[in-house]
DNA sequence: TTGTACGCGTTATCAG
DNA sequence: CTGATAACGCGTACAA
C-alpha cells in the first residue's frame, strides 16, 4: 500500500483536509481542540507523515541547509579526510537538527556552480568553509540565500561570520615558542590567501617575531597547502638545510603531524632538539604521540554557532545579532615544545 | 526578482510548459530539435532551474539519499570524530554525486526513527552502517526503501551488502603476529555483537589462536568500545597485569592509538617491548607515531561501491547482481609490529 | 470549518 | 510528427 495523504487522514476523520493542515500546524484558532485530538489519533492510527517536498512547494522553504566545503583537485571528493571538517560538520548537523533542519552535504562538479544545487533544492540557507571567487558569493547574494561564513575575512553585511582570532591564534602560538626561548622559528603554512585565516595566522607570526625584535626571515616559511604532506616536506627541508631552526610553528594540525614525522625520520628529536606547536587542536592531536601542542579552537562549538547564526538569519532574527562571533582560543602546553637552553 | 519558473520559460519561448518539459528531458519524439535548441536558449538566458521539490512530488522519487550512521550516546551528535566514517562518507558522497544524487546527512533524535526521514524526505534509497534492532530493519522493508548495508552480516535478500571478510582480517592480522613469534596476544576490542563485524574479527583471532595450538585465554580479551579511550585503558591494564603479552591486536586503529598510547605510557616501547596491530587503515595510520601496523581495507572504495550498489537497486537494476560485495583485504607492514626473539 | 486555487513540473490525452 | 490542454501529486491558506 502506498503512503497515506493528508486526505487519507481527512477521511478518516471525516473533515476537510485544510482542517487536517490546520492541526497539523496547530492552530487552535481555526480548529477545536477535540477535533485536533480527534486527528492527532487517526494519523496516529494511519501513520501519515507530511510529504516535504509537497510543503517545500508551497512555503518556499525547504527546511534543508546546504555546506559548502572544499574538494580535492580533481572535485571528484570532499576532503572529509581533514578531520577538521568532519568535526565542525558534526557540530553543525547536531545544531541543525535540534531546529528541525536538515544537512544536505554535497560537493560541486567541474564547471557546475553550487548555485545551481542551491535553487534546485530550495536550500534555506547555507553555511561555507574555506574562501572562494568573488562571484561566488555574489551568486548568493543574487538569489538572496542567507550564508554563514566559517574562518572567512570577507567584509560585507551581506553574510554572517563566525571565526575566531586567527592573528592572534598565530600570535599566541609564536609568542609561546619564544617565550620558551626559540629564537630562530620556522613557519610551516597552506597557501597564504589574501583574506584567509592562513594570511592573518602568518601576520600574528610576524607581529610575535617583530615585538622580540627577532628578524623575520623569509626563507623561514615553508608555504604551501595544509596538508600532511606539506607537512613531511618542510620538515625534511628544515632538517635538512636549516639546522638552525629550533622552533617551528605550524599553521594547521594536520601539518605538524607530517613536520614532526619527518623530522623524526631525519634523526630530529621533538621537542628535544626542534619543537613545533599546531593550531586547531583536532580530536588527533592529543592522541598523537608525541601529544601535540597546538592553540586549541572549538571546532564543533564552531559548527554549532554557525548553524545557530544561519537558523537565526533564516528565521528574519538575524539584525538584532551581531555579524560576527569570534570563539575564544587557548593554547594548550602537550608534550611538542620544549624550552630552550 | 523571483525565480523563474517552467511558465516564464514557455511564455518566452512561444510554447506551452508541456513542451518545454519535454525538451529538458530529451523526449526527441515529442519535440522537434530546432524547438529544443531555442528552448535551451531561453532556458539559458533567463537562468531557469528546475524545482526538484515539484520533480519529486510528480514523480516520486527525490534523487537523495540517506545515510544511517551510528550516533554518540546522546544522540545529539555523529560520530564523525571516527575518521574511518568521514571517509567512507567522502566515498558515498562522490560516486553519489557522479550519478546525480545528493546526500542527506542526519542523525535522529532520541525517540524518534530515521524511518520518519526516509518518509518525509521521500528518500530514494539509503545506506547503513553499523547495527541496528531488527524492527529498525523491518521498517525499510515495510517502505520499500532499496537500502545497502555496509559492514553488517545480516542476512536478508531485501538488503545488499557490502563489507570485507572480517574473519579473515582478524585471522590474518593475529596470524601475523604468531608468524613474528608471538603466543601471549591480547586482544583490545569494542563490543561484541552477534553478526556484528567485530564479532567475525574476534572468531578470526580465535581461529589463529587455536590453529597455532595455542591456548585461547578469555582474560587476554578486553572487551569495551571501539574508541580511543578504551583502547587507552586496556593498554593501561595489559602493561599492568599481563606483562607476558607481547602482542595486541586491536580490532580497530583508533583503539590501536590509544593502546599504543598508554603502553608507551606505563613505559612499555612499541613495538620493542610490545608489538601492536591495528585494523582498517585509517588515513590517520600512515601518519601516526609509530606508523601502525594494521590490515587494511579501502574505505573509500566501500563508500563508493555501496553507492553504486544502491543505484543500481534503485533503477531496477539491482536482482541482476550480487546481494553481497565482498572487499579484498590486505596486510600493511609499518612499524609497530616486531619479530620477537 | 470547508471548498478550492495555488505552487511547479510531468505526462497522458487530444488536436492540428 | 509537432505541439497544446489539462489532470495530477501533496499540503497550505484564502475566501466563503
Amino acid at each position: 500500500m502506498k503512503k497515506p495523504t493528508i486526505k487519507d487522514v481527512a477521511k478518516a476523520a471525516g473533515v476537510s483536509t485544510a482542517t487536517v493542515s490546520y492541526a497539523l500546524n496547530g492552530r487552535t484558532d481555526k480548529v477545536s481542540n477535540e477535533t485536533i485530538e480527534r486527528i492527532k489519533q487517526i494519523i496516529e492510527t494511519i501513520n501519515y507523515i507530511p510529504d516535504f517536498s509537497a510543503r517545500s512547494l508551497v512555503k518556499n522553504q525547504s527546511k534543508l541547509i546546504g555546506i559548502v566545503i572544499p574538494q580535492t583537485e580533481s572535485h571528484k571528493q570532499l576532503i572529509l579526510e581533514n578531520p577538521f571538517y568532519s568535526e565542525i560538520i558534526s557540530g553543525i548537523e547536531g545544531k541543525l537538527r535540534e531546529h528541525g533542519y536538515h544537512l544536505l552535504l554535497s560537493g560541486v562538479n567541474q564547471g557546475e556552480s553550487y548555485l545551481n544545487l542551491s535553487v534546485q533544492r530550495n536550500l534555506d540557507g547555507a553555511i561555507m568553509m574555506g574562501i572562494y571567487p568573488e562571484q561566488f558569493y555574489d551568486g548568493f547574494k543574487k538569489i538572496k540565500i542567507p550564508i554563514v561564513l566559517i574562518d572567512s575575512y570577507i567584509n560585507d553585511s551581506y553574510f554572517k561570520r563566525i571565526g575566531i582570532d586567527d592573528e592572534y591564534g598565530g600570535y599566541l602560538a609564536t609568542k609561546h615558542l619564544i617565550d620558551k626561548g626559540h629564537s630562530n622559528i620556522g613557519l610551516i603554512t597552506g597557501a597564504i590567501r589574501k583574506d584567509g585565516v592562513v594570511e592573518k595566522r602568518f601576520l600574528g607570526y610576524k607581529r610575535a617575531i617583530r615585538e622580540a625584535n627577532f628578524f623575520y626571515n623569509p626563507d623561514y616559511v615553508f608555504e604551501d597547502s595544509m596538508s600532511y604532506e606539506h607537512g613531511m616536506a618542510a620538515g625534511k627541508l628544515i632538517a635538512s638545510k636549516h639546522p638552525e631552526i629550533t622552533a617551528v610553528f605550524a599553521t594547521g594540525d594536520m601539518v605538524a603531524f607530517g613536520a614532526i614525522r619527518s623530522l623524526i625520520n631525519e634523526g630530529k628529536r621533538v621537542p628535544e632538539d626542534i619543537s613545533v606547536i599546531g593550531f586547531d587542536d583536532i580530536s588527533m592531536s592529543k592522541m598523537f604521540i608525541p601529544p601535540l601542542t597546538t592553540i586549541r579552537q572549538s571546532i564543533t562549538e564552531k559548527g554549532a554557532v554557525a548553524a545557530e547564526l544561519l537558523i537565526h538569519m533564516i528565521q528574519g532574527n538575524g539584525e538584532q545579532e551581531a555579524n560576527e562571533v569570534v570563539l575564544p582560543l587557548t593554547i594548550v602546553e602537550r608534550a611538542t615544545v620544549k624550552a630552550l637552553g
